[in-house]
DNA sequence: CAACTTAATGAACTCAATTCATTATTCCGC
DNA sequence: GCGGAATAATGAATTGAGTTCATTAAGTTG
């Protein structure tokens, strides 16, 4: 009972403070167990607070999840527009827009498998403020779209609302082994093979096929990949 | 207590019955409820059991719905290549594929978000007899696609796996909001975009060369990127 | 009809989320 | 400084679901 570093009772901290160290110790164990082998007690023990003095901050377990996601969501897209505005041309944008998911996803598997398969699935997901974040990470993608229709680039006779669900429905699945814990993948090389499968599509149209139209493909790949290294210096 | 119509007791059935039976009052509850909602013992009282019999049966409720769903993936993969094997040509057999995936998510969206959310995520999805059934289901799409690029209608410098993230991906997240009862779709004119952007591509590829840059032009465009990112590496 | 096999019961158990009456600590006006 | 309001923190009790198991009942077989 003389231990200094056993839990100090009484210690008592300001709201704002606990609710971080409440969402830090959350965070931490919803990323090693995931939602429903996390256990309250845990988080508790790990933010140094008895258990039911979560109930005062979080209205229950799924409350602190939405919160921990949003709070992760949000410093997650705070660079995003600054680092995107360096990136110029229609396919480099895009390219630049699908690495980063895919990215994200590669660094940090278990948020985003408790953004999709909890979160996401909740009946009043919509009512969310991660949704509204969603939409505005999904918005850009699609703006870069309109803008490549508006240059006469894209076709102007393709659902916009179907492309979106095609590029991130396409990473989503794509990831999807990985965030199993079965193999892994390469955000580069993946975004480049779906850039290049929207924007071309798969049928062959044909005039010249001897004609190599990816030697431009790939320099204009490998010129976004610099652009992502100015942008963002440590990918 | 006189009543006929209440629990009659010790009504004893063989096995393949009782097994049905739960099965039965299973998916019911689950397609009304979802996982989570779902309570054994209600599933118990539909199926006229009480509720440890069902672990005679099942090792668990996660067992209980594996089974369920592999018994109704079962049924409805049954006709299916004989329907497909009436269907002639690359896009008219892909497009079978995906107005049927619609379809099933239509009809039974319930058991899909089940399927969707909670055997697929389980880490041990991999070994359900689902899985396989699930490959099954999707190799179908790949090999229309790799006849259709033997047949030199597609082309040959795509991942196939990525094309089958691409359709699948993009179903499962055009129809995400339907599946949170948001809404409506209509399999037929989903099917068709779907099959026009998968095949056709986002790009113009005019016939017109003028209208669209050329290849010179976009090794230029892409150098003067280069050029502006050394210029100002923060503009 | 006796022995055996197997279906069915229902109460007890476990374990995690949640509630709440109570206690301790800090803040604030006097 | 000091008394009292506000609020942070406690820990024991409650709930509610899945799961287990010793026991009983029903059918089957020789």
């Amino acid at each position: 009972m003389a231990g200094t570093g056993t839990r100090r009772k009484g210690l008592r901290l300001s709201r704002e403070r606990r609710v971080a160290e409440i969402m830090a110790a959350a965070r931490a164990v919803f990323r090693e167990k995931g939602y429903d082998e996390a256990l309250l007690s845990e988080i508790a023990e790990r933010a140094q607070v008895v258990e039911g003095n979560i109930y005062r901050y979080f209205d229950n377990k799924r409350d602190l999840l939405v919160k921990v996601i949003e709070d992760w969501y949000e410093t997650m897209l705070a660079d995003y527009d600054q680092q995107l505005s360096r990136i110029h041309g229609t396919r480099a944008r895009l390219n630049f827009m699908i690495w980063r998911h895919l990215k994200t996803v590669h660094d940090e598997p278990s948020l985003c498998q408790l953004m999709f398969l909890h979160l996401r699935t909740w009946p009043d997901y919509s009512s969310t403020a991660v949704h509204e974040l969603n939409r505005e990470y999904t918005r850009r993608t699609l703006d870069i779209v309109r803008e490549g229709i508006e240059a006469g680039e894209l076709r102007d006779d393709v659902p916009l609302r179907l492309v979106r669900d095609m590029i991130y429905g396409c990473v989503e699945h794509r990831t999807w082994a990985y965030l199993r814990g079965e193999g892994d993948f390469d955000p580069d090389k993946v975004a480049d093979d779906i850039v290049d499968l929207v924007l071309g599509g798969l049928a062959r149209h044909g005039a010249r096929s001897e004609e190599r139209p990816d030697i431009a493909e790939r320099l204009e790949n490998a010129v976004a990949r610099l652009e992502r290294l100015s942008a963002h210096p440590d990918s």
